[in-house]
DNA sequence: TATTGTTATACTCTATAACTATA
DNA sequence: TATAGTTATAGAGTATAACAATA
């Protein structure tokens, strides 16, 4: 068992889960997210949306959200916000007139590319004392994790 | 860089941000947790308040808070919910009247240890493609990150 | 003055159910 | 019938500000 710290000596078994640390590492990278581009009223989540637009023009609304673990229901509003602040485009897909095609304004996309490079400086920041290969090793070790997800019922 | 799969290659840069993976592994936790002991209706900071009291019987309300980076206004609900739960006793503190010190009841001890140990079987299978290795390595680079936390301004 | 707990409140993310319009 | 998007609503976690009691 990994020895526990005396930063952690207060949580009892709680610092033996994986999940626990997780959660906690998580919260560390969403605070410094707020730090970092906060201050343009961009959280985690619309950034997340853009970078998935951004790397995917003219994706449908579902797909988006499909890609990110987003519920229908909950993309609405989210893009609804996006488009109100001017960062994405509706469009009517050309084959199926029930579906959505998104893409990034020209504000959009400079938000998204200012945010994103600020992000990656603040990241290497956050994992300065990490080796490269220790940095490969922690995303790979995460990703697996990510694929053991349970698809949702829905 | 570490190689986009083809499972994440919707997602653009949002791919090579550890801060992006680590909040999806972590909602996987989540749902499995959901699972797990969901059906008791304990959640995951209800559980890890029950971990920190367990651990340290007679903790001030705000400390165990504070283990667990939960604010002091939040933390009023989460104990009235455990108490109400009868999970936990509130009682004044020897050496401060302001405070207050939490125990576990009986019924506290024995749905936190029942708890436990579901959810370490459901993270061994979780994690079951992981070597002791790996997981040994995973869970000391995440702490590492934890070690980064920026203290709240309050 | 500072700290402990409290109340009230707001925001974000997530979840479900019921609806519409198209397929 | 099934799918894409929508609306409404609720639950959970977190954040801030103002307050009472005590230190």
């Amino acid at each position: 068992m990994t020895p526990t710290t005396d930063r952690n000596e207060a949580l009892g078994v709680l610092d033996a889960l994986v999940g626990y640390h997780l959660r906690r590492a998580s919260s560390v990278f969403g605070s410094d997210f707020g730090r970092t581009v906060g201050g343009e009223g961009l959280r985690q989540v619309p950034f997340a949306i853009l970078s998935v637009i951004a790397a995917n023009p003219g994706i449908r609304q579902g797909a988006a959200g499909e890609a990110l673990g987003i519920k229908r229901a909950n993309m609405v509003v989210l893009i609804n916000e996006l488009v109100e602040a001017g960062h994405v485009d509706r469009a009517p897909a050309a084959d199926d007139r029930r579906a959505i095609a998104l893409t990034l304004t020209a504000s959009g996309r400079q938000t998204f590319e200012g945010a994103t490079s600020r992000l990656i400086e603040h990241e290497d920041q956050l994992l300065a004392d990490f080796t490269p290969g220790e940095r490969e090793t922690l995303i790979r070790l995460i990703r697996r994790i990510e694929a053991r997800e349970q698809p949702p019922g829905d």
